[in-house]
DNA sequence: CTTGAAAAGAACTGCCT
DNA sequence: AGGCAGTTCTTTTCAAG
């Protein structure tokens, strides 16, 4: 964790509803000259708290109309298969995320497809075949909305 | 879907790797002058292909170790049960992403928080008092790795 | 921290192929 | 479509209060 002040994190919840602004108007907004808000968010930059930037882009235009969670339980634990399975899964283009987790599951794994038929193709042919792969559960997206979070 | 060629994909592709890379380094890289390419991120954007750029932020840095995964099934189900549940989970700062799913549960919710003891106040006081609330499961977060998807 | 200023670079425009 | 040349804006750095 890093110490932060509440201008630090005005900025960042100013910046995270909009990444393009530019520290000038970043400034403006919230009472800082250009040169203090842009210091603060090289600071911010260094200190590791932001990362960078991200696309958004839209699923749906680019021809991916289907998103799926799948949670995942391995038939065989262990280190080893762990890596396995997160090597392969990490080869199959349509897999946007995997995330490992503690609990019911042991993977969730976050898939776009063109339409149901090439989910069914992707499920069949490379999620099923995953090393150590038991259990397969699915949740077809219908909407979702991106929130913020407490930060700030 | 709208039609792309490959130097959109390229260019999405590579902006997708770091968004804050220039029009001219971007035209560089794919041998486009700086405004050819300029040009097609402008569509792109006007396209509503690309929807604009987000923080890549580090949650554990901003005093946010814990990230929970919560399957909810609903009690009742029905439009106006639905809309309840989502004005109410909507109130609730410490969700960062709520998805409509279909399947196995109705909603899917990323939760942050400080730390256990912080995440389970969220759980009892905020998610367990939702209205309509049937099946909570819960998933702990423990690494994920997010790729670019098919996009491209 | 501020203002002011200067240099570099990126964004944007119009015109031409 | 793409390129070239030019203008405007932001970013980035510096000096000084």
């Amino acid at each position: 964790m890093t110490d932060l002040d509440d201008l630090d994190r005005a900025l960042l919840r100013a910046l995270a509803q909009d990444a393009t602004q530019s520290a000038g108007a970043l400034g403006r907004a919230l009472g800082l000259s250009q040169p203090a808000a842009w210091r603060r968010i090289r600071k911010l930059e260094a200190a590791g708290v932001l990362r960078g930037r991200r696309l958004r882009l839209n699923a749906e235009k680019l021809g991916f109309g289907v998103t799926v969670f799948l949670g995942i339980k391995l038939a065989t634990k262990g280190r080893v298969s762990l890596e396995d399975f997160e090597r392969a899964v990490s080869a199959i283009p349509e897999v946007q995320r995997v995330e490992h987790v503690l609990g019911l599951y042991d993977y969730r794994l976050r898939v776009v497809a063109r339409d149901l038929p090439d989910f069914e193709r992707v499920l069949r042919r490379r999620i099923m075949t995953l090393p150590g792969v038991g259990e397969v559960e699915a949740n077809v997206l219908l909407s979702e909305e991106r929130r913020l979070g407490p930060i700030g």
